[in-house]
DNA sequence: GTCCAATTGGACAAGAGTGTCCAACTTGAA
DNA sequence: TTCAAGTTGGACACTCTTGTCCAATTGGAC
């Protein structure tokens, strides 16, 4: 429809790879509907049968690659949970630290953004694709933050009383501003990201910090 | 394509009306790639040529429709914000009571609803348009809400340093968990939506209460 | 070298959508 | 009544997309 920029068929990887790669960059650029199995393709550098021998479907396709992308950014999101400061010496600090990586790691990883824009757009399409999504990334983040949270609080560095409101709270303040710059199709630089996540939780620790 | 719910020509209005009544409609539904003329034009009870004698064309006919539902919401919202609480006695009370209004509003108001999903949706598509719609809607909202905390902190109800940072955060913790139902397809209840604004704002004034 | 599976590219039918044209029809005002 | 403007519905050309079929080609395993 529009000019091509770069092809890279990327002649490593496997065609399935290469194919689920493509199909998520050209859903979330266009949506379901807009996508075509043509520009998969040619993203792809595979003939469009190809596409057909592997995911039967353009329905498959789309389920193929909301599956493979969710797996893969629970794997991240769950390394990057493991950061979470669990025995803090200066609270604010390491809170603001993790925080940081956290918005850094959303703006950075191409699956998480991918997700979250497909997520936003075709949830009304598959709504079950999307509240397991929801559940297992989303959901899952949360209930992990809120056990950190709880944590905390029972080591006496937070003032929580419920830890998955808190939790929620926490990821709303932390990504307000970031969800802002994200709609508009921005990437905050680490930078920005690092004042965010400062504001962020400067406020969250106003609210919940120890008395 | 499937099967149609409810007809509504509503011979009350004009067709015009009728038109961009039925497009914001089927726009919010499918999209704007998926929507067709056709479906307008039988939702609003009209020949399809009508529409093009209106509008001239699908960009035209998308560019009236997110136009005239800006205007629409940000009138009322307008409306709404004469009610926040300026003088209160009791701050928390009166600032739930707004929030939960803020909540509801959000909820019930179809043309908000619609605004915020297309934005979410077609904002890649259009930015011009939905930059219009962020600073004229959303931006507006926040710079209005920061106004309103400006004054509470001058006259020594709230603690606060940066009132536009202070209004992101408010309706960052405010429209939080009412986002996430809004995703899903939900649409929370008065009595939800009460309990919302009273979880956010009690988290807000724990942060930016007066010391 | 042979075989087999995956891949390719091109052709194809079917469907849906856009935008145009036009002749026929309403409808209200002069 | 007559006129003009708006409206209608149907036909049309055009484009794009999906999904299928198939014959030809490639490339690795044996």
């Amino acid at each position: 429809m529009d000019i091509e920029t770069a092809e890279k068929p990327d002649l490593a990887k496997s065609k399935r790879d290469r194919i689920l790669e493509a199909a998520a960059t050209v859903f979330c650029q266009d949506g379901y509907t807009g996508a075509s199995i043509d520009a998969v393709a040619t993203k792809a550098g595979v003939s469009r049968q190809t596409i057909y021998n592997h995911v039967g479907d353009k329905d498959g396709l789309f389920k193929e690659v909301v599956a493979a992308l969710t797996d893969k950014s629970a794997a991240k999101f769950l390394l990057l949970m493991e950061e979470f400061p669990d025995r803090p010496e200066n609270i604010e600090a390491e809170l603001t630290a993790f925080s940081s990586r956290f918005l850094n790691h959303l703006t950075q990883d191409k699956t998480s953004r991918w997700l979250l824009r497909l997520a936003e757009n075709e949830s009304g399409r598959y709504p079950e694709l999307f509240t397991v999504w929801r559940e297992y990334g989303s959901g899952r983040k949360r209930s992990m933050v809120a056990a950190h949270l709880s944590q905390l609080a029972l080591a006496g560095h937070l003032d929580i009383d419920d830890p998955t409101l808190a939790a929620r709270q926490y990821l709303a303040l932390l990504t307000a501003e970031w969800r802002a710059e994200f709609q508009l199709g921005r990437f905050p630089s680490e930078e920005e990201c690092a004042g965010m996540a400062e504001r962020a939780v400067k406020t969250f620790l106003r609210a919940f910090g120890r008395r």
